[in-house]
DNA sequence: TAATGTGAACAAATTCACAGCC
DNA sequence: GGCTGTGAATTTGTTCACATTA
């Protein structure tokens, strides 16, 4: 087997979300092409990403939207119920607790830690927070997914703990690169990354405006702007 | 100038954090292998990022850190303020509001909506909650980013109306694919697909082990997995 | 006949490898 | 001597185009 890309597996995860819509319509059956515009991509990815496992489809037909669900299902290891250990029960964790999105397809928050003594005992959402010290015990092999959402600076050691008590995969919501060993899936939700990419994107625009209007090259306005950093900055520290 | 890969970007913007933590330790200067190191890539990908902006380093020694990070914050449009709109005070919209790390960089939230009256007229870490209704006229063109903290359903009306408002770039929290004109920047956060991808990887660390185990190919296995969706599942609607 | 499944063509991104410079 | 900057080679991912089949 071809290794599949890890796009691939981010797409399946968005046909399956609008697949599961379709049945309420009354929609029983649908083309790589419907399938594609809605999910924001081409007919011909939507059918390179499933080959990928299999056949799926009927040829003039196209697939059967409750077939290619428990397909994409199984292919995504979400006919099990994982069981998900939270690590911080502050504000990001709570919510992320509360948001039943989440856990409709077989995730289930089971466990929750923090250090913070005012939190510790208290329930989140019939969850009992539990000190950070009981973590390896109280994770005891039992879990495979843990989310992250401590301090930048906790989560390292947070990390190191969790795979030391056995979990095999990490949502790191702490804007840090986690260093993990072979074998631990990670997944990152860096939301500062994103919003300086949408800087970025905007000081874009502009510059192209920019350029545009002055009838420069887009290049020479960039390398500009580039440069434009203050050349002996060291004093300023 | 070539056009730049959003990976690089992105990748820009962890660099710059990992530069950020140097002066605090001593270092003012840093080689294009360790901060891959720290970056969790290569050192000739880090050279490569940068050299798509002009050269910021010096042969035989490396980049200086302050000047570096200058550079970057200049690429990534983070030497202005920008003004953002949130729009879902819900349980994640309040917890991005009173996240300080993300608005470190110059995001600042200064307006936030919400349809519930129970939640209007709020404050949250300073900030009144307006009713949806005056989003228009809220924004008013000083806006330039907009956070979708809204369930589902609701997103795709509030990107359209965000748009019209004269927003030009989106962070979505929602879990569906905004349709948007082109010239407005989008980027989503979909912590359902993040999820599903880690049950993806363990899913297919046992499928590995299995193989491993009965002496098959991996591709033998998989494909049995992808087909082990009922094939007559269409009675099963 | 309409739409899949897929090799082959293409495009994009990453890595290599080395010339050039501090 | 050590490390950058970059074209060229390679790998990875996407799109095309068409034979195939329900």
């Amino acid at each position: 087997m071809k290794k599949v890309p890890g796009s691939t597996v981010t797409r399946l995860s968005v046909y399956l979300r609008l697949l599961e819509e379709l049945p309420s319509q009354g929609v029983s059956t649908i083309a790589s092409e419907e399938l594609a515009t809605r999910a924001g991509t081409t007919a011909a990815q939507v059918r390179k990403d499933l080959s990928f496992f299999g056949t799926f489809g009927k040829r003039g037909l196209g697939y059967g939207v409750v077939p290619l669900s428990s397909a994409l299902r199984s292919i995504l290891g979400l006919e099990r119920k994982w069981r998900v250990a939270l690590v911080g029960a502050g504000q990001l964790g709570r919510a992320l607790l509360g948001h039943a999105e989440f856990w409709r397809q077989g995730f289930a928050i089971e466990a929750v830690f923090d250090t913070d003594p005012r939190k510790i005992g208290q329930r989140c959402y019939g969850v009992r927070v539990r000190p950070a010290v009981e973590l390896e015990d109280g994770l005891g092999r039992g879990y495979d997914i843990a989310i992250v959402a401590v301090p930048a600076a906790a989560a390292q050691e947070v990390a190191d703990r969790l795979v030391a008590a056995g979990i095999r995969a990490i949502l790191n919501f702490a804007p840090v690169k986690l260093q993990l060993p072979e074998g631990v899936a990670l997944k990152s939700v860096n939301m500062a990354v994103e919003l300086e990419s949408l800087s970025f994107a905007l000081a874009n625009a502009r510059v192209a405006a920019l350029a545009d209007a002055e009838g420069k090259r887009l290049d020479e306005v960039l390398a500009s702007i580039a440069v434009a950093a203050p050349p002996q900055a060291k004093a300023a520290e």
